[in-house]
DNA sequence: TTCCGGGTAG
DNA sequence: CTACCAGGAA
């Protein structure tokens, strides 16, 4: 069994719940064994992680590379090249990724906040704390919680840990967390029994979505081969989906 | 709640 | 051929 950073095995900033975070981190490891070092977010500077963030709001991975790709081609993977490029422009590239006229508003939305708030200096920008940098993230059009939590975790390196559909669907399976959970009330408990690791948590969400992906799909899923089988009331029998 | 509305894996 | 995808706005 691998182990994580010191920070991560140290029950420091959470012992309300030591038997919780016993739990919580159970899970990881089985989940760690079985996929490894997910290497997430795989981009090559902040602004293509935040830009591919908006991107991906319920569209396939595979959709989403290519517009990146598209927009690099044009220069436009920067928020002063898309603060001063048309709409249309904007479209023509992010065309692959479904809802292009609302993705095309949402970047230059976020390219325009940095411009004008912060002088085009994104890195000022991501290094206030998290909680004033969290709201003002919320502010802008076209960013949600999960899109939020997304750029501070991995634009901003901060530990804000990030729920979606796929944390929801696997926790209610395994017993811990209910269906209907609200996406601030789930982050809060996973915040509150976690130690505040920037890099647990960030391959914490990455395996969360391999198993999603792979294993904990909405009909069908295939319990037989799932790490956290053994954890599950679907994969016993004692939960019908 | 509904709209958005390309692309691909199965 | 259908299902559904790293959500958010109105």
């Amino acid at each position: 069994m691998k182990t994580i950073s010191n920070a991560a095995n140290s029950p420091k900033h959470c012992d309300d719940h030591p038997n919780l975070q016993t739990t919580l981190m159970d899970i990881y490891h089985r989940m760690e064994d079985a996929f490894g070092d997910r290497g997430w977010w795989p981009a090559s500077s902040t602004e293509e992680i935040i830009i591919g963030a908006i991107l991906v709001q319920n569209v396939s991975w595979s959709n989403t590379v290519k517009a990146v790709e598209r927009l690099n081609d044009h220069g436009l993977l920067t928020f002063p090249a898309l603060a001063a490029a048309s709409v249309d422009d904007i479209e023509a590239c992010v065309y692959s990724t479904r809802f292009y006229k609302t993705k095309a508003k949402k970047l230059k939305a976020f390219a325009t906040h940095v411009m004008t708030h912060h002088k085009g200096r994104i890195d000022a920008m991501l290094a206030q704390p998290m909680a004033p940098l969290r709201a003002e993230l919320l502010q802008i059009y076209g960013i949600g919680p999960e899109t939020a939590d997304d750029i501070l975790l991995y634009a901003a390196n901060q530990a804000s840990f990030v729920i979606d559909a796929y944390t929801k669907r696997i926790f209610y399976r395994l017993g811990l967390t209910p269906a209907d959970i609200s996406y601030e009330s789930m982050r809060a408990w996973f915040m509150a029994n976690l130690p505040a690791d920037v890099s647990l948590f960030n391959q914490y969400h990455a395996l969360l979505d391999a198993v999603g992906h792979h294993f904990c799909s909405t009909k069908r899923p295939k319990c037989e081969a799932c790490p956290l089988r053994s954890k599950c009331l679907v994969a016993q029998g004692k939960l019908v989906i």
